[in-house]
DNA sequence: GCCAACGTTGGC
DNA sequence: GCCAACGTTGGC
């Protein structure tokens, strides 16, 4: 079983929006490394629900990979913003199926976890605080998830 | 709203 | 294949 963290805005969808759907399509994601991450994710591995670009940013809470990766039906449909011109001759975007698990007492936000890692090796090389870092999708360690579960309050 | 950092595009 | 220009991400 794999780890990962996906981000989110959550003005877009967030981690309550997934609570009420309790399952939801992951799609819209346009970046190479992070599709072929899609790609790797197995029904079953755990996942991060990061709120970007919001008030509070940072783990909001945790989601379930309920599928296997399959073309994103976004990338072929031309009313959606996500639409991709090139995909009409190959989807080369994929989306994956995600399932609500738990929310956070707290979001651990990103400044705890950047104060963290200060003081504990195992996030050293955590991609979420890598300087320039603009992945979407990023794997994360077992170790790296203990830590992090560790310094969540759960509910 | 600003801007650093990155990814993509396209001319050459 | 190089690289300048551009668009996007995302923290602050």
């Amino acid at each position: 079983m794999s780890y990962w963290l996906l981000k989110s805005e959550p003005d877009e969808f967030s981690i309550q929006d997934l609570r009420l759907k309790k399952t939801e399509r992951w799609d819209g994601v346009r970046n190479y490394q992070a599709r072929n991450f899609i790609e790797q994710m197995q029904p079953g591995d755990l996942a991060f629900f990061y709120h970007s670009s919001c008030k509070t940013i940072g783990i909001a809470g945790v989601m379930s990979i309920a599928s296997h990766a399959y073309p994103d039906p976004l990338a072929v449909d031309k009313s959606s913003p996500y639409f991709d011109e090139q995909s009409l001759q190959k989807n080369r975007w994929l989306a994956i199926d995600m399932q609500y698990k738990t929310t956070f007492k707290h979001v651990l936000k990103l400044a705890n976890i950047k104060a963290l890692a200060l003081n504990d090796e195992r996030l050293l090389d955590l991609k979420l605080i890598q300087k320039g870092n603009r992945l979407s999708v990023m794997p994360i360690s077992n170790e790296q998830w203990q830590c992090l579960m560790e310094a969540c309050v759960p509910n």
